[in-house]
DNA sequence: AATCGAAGTTAAATTTGACTGATTATTTAC
DNA sequence: GTAAATAATCAGTCAAATTTAACTTCGATT
């Protein structure tokens, strides 16, 4: 079954906040998020609740479907090896591909996504860290927090950052941090929530990051410095 | 500027349609082409025609203003550029590429196409022989004339055959002609104006095929068959 | 020059997705 | 437990692109 951009544009939407914050989805969330006012929010989710895509309870909040999923997880996948592809084969940088991927995400052709896949050689990451669903919708999730709670002392590797801010990905080009790149915390500055990191590259810098930066990288648990502590 | 898909539909067919019959263009042949209704036809050419898209007088027919066919032109740009990539990296078959690459010549981004041109390495042409406007809207004109009309006697080679019809492809692809194939025209059967003709290849082949076949293959006079006539 | 049929146009209605302004639910604060 | 604040919905419009149905215009023929 065929959806519209606008229809697919709002489960990906509902998708992406059910991800971050709870399983249920406000109205003025999902406004916000695409641009658009309430209003015409209340009028697709009645159309998306007909389809049968979202659980939607008027005044209460709308979540995804197992079906709505699935149209979303396929959207998500089709952004994410076109962004792969943008990057690799087009070298594009890290901070360009974000807009031009929400136009060939609703580009329609199974086969050709199939075989995308095939020619970037299955990508299971893009650019970007963030993960690209299967043939069938399943997505790799690795334990992850955001760099702004992890605690002093810690080492820490970049997992992902948000792929849709062209800004935060240019400032993090120019101070050196990168997806893979390992960062150990060194103080809180109460004042602000700043933090000072140390960026372990071919040779060590010290850093400041804002709470607004530090937000919106996710890192896990370095293991291997994990190892090394638990050998102690 | 920036257009509706639909606007660049409606400029791409009346650059196709002045392209093959005459420089104006009827409204009719516009709804053909675009498997709609002459009134809907009618209101768009008002409509490109107010943007200075088109010179249309009212009951007379349409033609493209510079404008309009720098607008058109890019369009093809996009689409055959596309097409290129379908085939030679990601190895659809040429009849499965008209479709897809329909929907990826709306793709908005200047910079992104002219990183595919430099990706496929400045193709001139698409897999079905036709040429690949440049940047600034210029094309490779050859001389051909469509294979129906080729004198009996005469060695031809084949340029280009329509991409809009799958099975006249996968036809071509079942008798062994594609792009460059020589042929030499054997006979042409009065009663129904098929074509008998040997396709060269590693071994030279005779076929008959029908008008709706050989008025969809443009074919060049062969260059090198030319020269050696001239050499007796 | 009157007319007939084809080609082309206008007018009115439909569909999709959005917006504005008014109204109704729900929460929160006291 | 009620009033104010917040959130969400409803009703009415709008714009783009289409369709159907009814009406013009053109031009070829008589």
């Amino acid at each position: 079954m065929d959806f519209s951009s606008a229809e697919e544009n709002y489960l990906k939407a509902i998708y992406h906040l059910s991800e971050t914050d709870s399983e249920i989805v406000s109205t003025n969330a999902i406004a916000e998020e695409l641009n658009t006012k309430p209003a015409s929010v209340s009028d697709m989710l009645k159309k998306l609740s007909s389809k049968n895509l979202v659980n939607y309870i008027r005044y209460k909040g709308v979540s995804l479907t197992e079906k709505g999923k699935s149209v979303a997880l396929w959207i998500v996948r089709k952004h994410r090896l076109w962004e792969v592809f943008l990057v690799e084969k087009l070298k594009f940088n890290w901070d360009e591909v974000h807009e031009v991927a929400e136009q060939l995400e609703h580009i329609k052709s199974r086969r050709m996504i199939e075989k995308l896949d095939v020619y970037l050689n299955f990508p299971k990451f893009d650019p970007h860290g963030d993960p690209i669903p299967d043939k069938e919708g399943n997505i790799a999730i690795l334990p992850t927090l955001p760099l702004s709670e992890v605690s002093i002392g810690e080492v820490v590797k970049v997992v992902s950052v948000s792929d849709s801010d062209a800004n935060l990905l240019q400032y993090l080009d120019k101070v050196g941090i990168s997806i893979g790149s390992e960062l150990q915390i060194v103080e809180r500055i109460a004042f602000d929530g700043s933090l000072e990191i140390n960026i372990k590259g071919s040779e060590t810098v010290s850093r400041l990051v804002s709470p607004q930066v530090s937000q919106n990288i996710l890192v896990t648990i370095d293991n291997k410095q994990k190892k090394a502590l638990k050998g102690k």
